[in-house]
DNA sequence: CTATATTAGTGGGATGAAGTGGGAAGTCCC
DNA sequence: GGGACTTCCCACTTCATCCCACTAATATAG
């Protein structure tokens, strides 16, 4: 289960260290691709998988499911860790991400996600705004 | 499985270097053909294969599955990767897709596709914008 | 509580490969 | 034979990867 927020650095040769807590649970191979509200979601191989697969077998006939596996697919990278639990981050994943040098992941039970600092302050900030509204959607899902 | 996005030149001999992840998957021999949505597919020989067959086990009666055999099965090459592990654009596809000199790679699981440029960048920002839609979409589907 | 050892996060240099461009050799057509 | 085009090969440049080093934080031992 991967939780938790931690805040690196995005050095000038795009290496970004995982969190010590996280390396276990990730392992030593990793796929990262565009997420949604302007981050970048990292998978561990095997959970990658289960998506992909999914993913394959979209129609490539309709337009919308047509654009969906471009989105993920040709965005994903799949990465080593290296040998001091860093990943790197291509280019056209930095920008998409806006991403400078200070930079949140962020565990999100199988995925970790990773934020560009400020962006991540202003998404909690509307989030803990709406929290009403969303405490009231949780209590009618029976969640909370 | 083919996934990233790669950003190459497409040289003044109509060469174009396929990015080193991709060279081990797809093989010696490619085939390049029409895409959809202004750019180029290209496979490995044998995922070509697979679809040239279901291709021409669609009925011949329904127009739309006709054009689409033509489309395909009639901009089709055979080119082989060469030492260098670039491929060989011809003309009519180069124009086809409006590739200039910067061109783009994706990978999209079993296929790469080739884009110029400035349409993929536009394609995306298209996509980008209904992110929300397909985040709806894939929750539905089970995917994320 | 202090001293030492270990782990985590960050930075930089060196090596090798990837991407790119151009010339030489070969081929086809007029 | 001359010209254009293709194919093969080599060379340059840049960037990614590997390796090591430094610092700070945490853990362990006395």
């Amino acid at each position: 289960m991967l939780i938790g927020e931690y805040l690196h650095t995005l050095d000038s040769k795009k290496r970004l260290s995982l969190p010590a807590k996280f390396r276990k649970e990730v392992g030593k191979r990793v796929v990262i691709t565009r997420g949604l509200d302007t981050c970048l979601f990292m998978f561990p191989l095997a959970a990658w998988k289960n998506i992909a697969e999914k993913l394959q077998q979209l129609p490539i006939g309709g337009a919308d499911t047509r654009g969906m596996s471009r989105f993920l697919l040709s965005g994903a990278v799949e990465t080593e860790v290296d040998g001091a639990g860093r990943i790197l981050i291509p280019e056209y994943l930095k920008e998409f991400a806006e991403l400078r040098s200070r930079v949140v992941l962020a565990g999100v039970s199988d995925r970790v996600e990773i934020w560009n600092e400020k962006t991540w302050e202003e998404y909690k900030r509307r989030i803990e705004k709406g929290a009403d509204q969303m405490a009231q959607t949780l209590g009618d899902l029976g969640i909370l």
